[in-house]
DNA sequence: TGCAACATTAACCAATTGGTTAAATTTTTA
DNA sequence: TAAAAATTTAACCAATTGGTTAATGTTGCA
């Protein structure tokens, strides 16, 4: 009568994601992780050493996301305001698969802001973000949209981005909105913010 | 050979209020917060009873400041691209003079998403801000501005002011910004997010 | 001055929690 | 199929930590 056969190994990482993003690494309860894998708690320690190294794996599993995947944007025949959109709708529909993520990431960075280096070590997602903001400082030499500091730029779109994701139980509890109608919402922003971005930097 | 005859009970929460920012509820230890007050642990308890309590006192003091004080700027006799100016000077400012706070609210909000009401409840600050909103769709509806969902709106701007001090830890690292260069950009802010959101809306 | 209320401390306690161990069970393999 | 290897478990351990207590020191006031 066993579930369809999931290697314990990854029944713990799955738990222990789940756990460790909603309480953080301090907030976690070895017990807890092993009650929702459903194993003893003996067994996380069999298989990852310690809390912290469990920890780590689920870390490092997200961290290649945290910066979107720029590639296909930045080498694309498109115009500067498309590579936006594009960016926007990249960013934010990953997130809207993984709404948990920001909170985690600002959490924990925060405590421990050292870790951002190895993940930019660790990933060449970040050399597109710097060919992007290239790409944007040149259209604003060739005149096509207005003048901003490009670092001005990237953190007004991140912020937009993110935000909304960092902030919903507040926005749920204020707003009085289900799952749904939050996921409504930031659907509406991929359209809204894209056309805020290129209202502000329209000619 | 005493300091300055600051009240044990104020040092205590002083203390409290450094650590708890840093640490978070689960992460603070109150020996921390005894060692760093410069008082016996035991006195912790003699003044608040608990952990909870002491952690309480600190998020309650910080709580009126989790939304702007939009009364003046409400009533104000300027035009809705003033009081857009005014709304970002005010709320970057105060970040500015309480850096760690939105990282603290943000973790704790999302720890126990039900506080809000709370904070709400003991606060007139949010009736402005929906006067702010009413104002700004009154605007939209005479063509002095674009047309743009007040939620949105308020989310865009709000992000782009409060995401820079969440991810102050990250963009240091990154960016390899000293505390200077940081207040820096944050003070470049104030007119570049005013600027872009000008644009934004100007028809 | 002396006593009562308040403030402070060192030592201690009980609960929680990450981690260990040795035995039992299942799976692999020779 | 039987031994060996891998997996799983219950019971246990040591350290940490929030909280208590009883004794000591200090302050205000009658």
């Amino acid at each position: 009568m066993k579930e369809l056969d999931i290697p314990t190994e990854e029944k713990i990482i799955e738990a222990a994601r789940q756990i460790f993003v909603k309480q953080g690494l301090e907030g976690a309860r070895m017990q807890d992780i092993a009650d929702l894998a459903g194993v003893n708690k003996a067994l996380l320690h069999y298989y990852f050493r310690s809390k912290e190294i469990l920890f780590g794996k689920v870390f490092d599993h997200y961290t290649k996301f945290l910066f979107p995947d720029l590639q296909s944007v930045v080498n694309a025949d498109l115009t500067v305001f498309e590579k936006i959109d594009s960016f926007i709708d990249k960013y934010i529909s990953f997130f809207q698969k993984n709404p948990d993520l920001p909170i985690f990431f600002i959490g924990e960075l925060n405590k421990n802001p050292q870790k951002i280096i190895n993940i930019l070590a660790s990933t060449d997602r970040f050399q597109y973000i710097q060919q992007f903001i290239f790409q944007m400082m040149l259209a604003m030499q060739e005149g096509k949209i207005k003048q901003i500091h490009p670092r001005h730029l990237i953190m007004n779109v991140v912020s937009m981005c993110i935000f909304p994701f960092l902030a919903r139980p507040m926005m749920q509890v204020v707003m009085q909105l289900d799952d749904a109608s939050f996921n409504e919402i930031i659907e509406e922003r991929k359209k809204v913010v894209s056309r805020f971005v290129r209202d502000a930097l329209s000619i």
